[in-house]
DNA sequence: CGTTACCCCTGGAGGC
DNA sequence: TGCCTCCAGGGGTAAC
């Protein structure tokens, strides 16, 4: 499910239950995720204090006293991973592989389909974690615009769609978000990178961070929900354009969304509004 | 260097 | 009812 509205409004739903709070330990039930889970961390977490909730494209990272001779979680929800808030206690259910444990409550990561991340870090900055190491630019970060957008696809012969997704370039924009921000934008998925005006890029810089913005607003006003509920919804999303829509009629212009696959993943789009 | 294919894994939907 | 195939919001890595 999570993509970077998701991951950022569960970054804000925990931060008032879980700062400042201090582990008591991990109960791993599960060894790897799509990597090993460390065995230390049932170990090493208990005692350290976290301090902090960040976030660095779809990875969170929660800052377990990392001045302080802790280190860092990291921690990633791939395709289906969810977390939630439950009362000490509470039996774990299928899936459930990983609590993290407090003393009023306890964060479970659930993951049926384990491409999820869960790893430690500590000695240098989490940034120079080699899975973060390597990302490209926040798109909410002031810095990301069309200009920015415009210079990095300069010698991109290939879709626009699979680039947007590919978080080398841009962190935190899957599949859905890349089809309602080019949408949004009038641009078609299938439209070659290095053949899109800069004036388009500045449409598509902003339509991405507008598209962002709004998940993340309608995510925020279920917080409650999710944090407080154990059957959490996940479910953030706005209704969408075009997204899961194939041969429904454009919200546009009527005529029916395309779908095709690019780079193994389902592309849905308007072939009238989408140039 | 840029781009695509494959793989990791479970579960739900739909065809027969 | 069961069994089969296909599909799913991600991404690291290998190969072209």
């Amino acid at each position: 499910m999570p993509e970077l509205p998701e991951v950022e409004v569960s970054r804000q739903g925990l931060i008032p239950h879980l700062c400042g709070q201090r582990l008591l330990g991990a109960v791993v039930r599960t060894p790897r995720l799509r990597h090993e889970i460390p065995v230390v961390l049932t170990s090493r977490l208990a005692g350290l204090r976290l301090d902090a909730i960040g976030r660095r494209g779809k990875y969170l990272l929660l800052d377990c006293e990392s001045r302080a001779g802790g280190g860092w979680l990291v921690l990633h929800l791939g395709m289906s991973g969810s977390l939630r808030l439950v009362p000490p206690d509470t039996p774990a259910q299928r899936h459930d592989h990983v609590d993290l444990i407090f003393a009023q409550t306890v964060l479970r990561l659930r993951d049926p389909r384990r491409f999820g991340a869960l790893l430690w870090h500590e000695g240098s900055p989490v940034e120079s974690h080699p899975m973060l190491a390597g990302l490209g630019i926040e798109p909410l970060a002031a810095a990301f615009d069309g200009d920015w957008l415009y210079a990095a696809t300069r010698r991109r012969h290939g879709p626009i769609k699979p680039l947007l997704m590919d978080s080398r370039l841009v962190v935190g924009i899957g599949n859905i978000y890349a089809a309602e921000s080019l949408f949004r934008a009038g641009i078609s998925p299938l439209r070659r990178a290095d053949r899109i005006s800069r004036v388009r890029y500045r449409v598509l810089a902003q339509a991405i961070r507008a598209t962002l913005e709004a998940a993340i607003a309608a995510g925020g006003s279920s917080v409650r929900d999710y944090v407080h509920s154990d059957g959490g919804t996940g479910c953030f999303q706005l209704s969408c354009a075009v997204y899961d829509r194939g041969g429904e009629p454009c919200p546009s212009c009527g005529k029916p969304v395309r779908v095709t696959r690019q780079a193994g993943r389902s592309t849905y789009y308007c072939p009238r509004c989408q140039r």
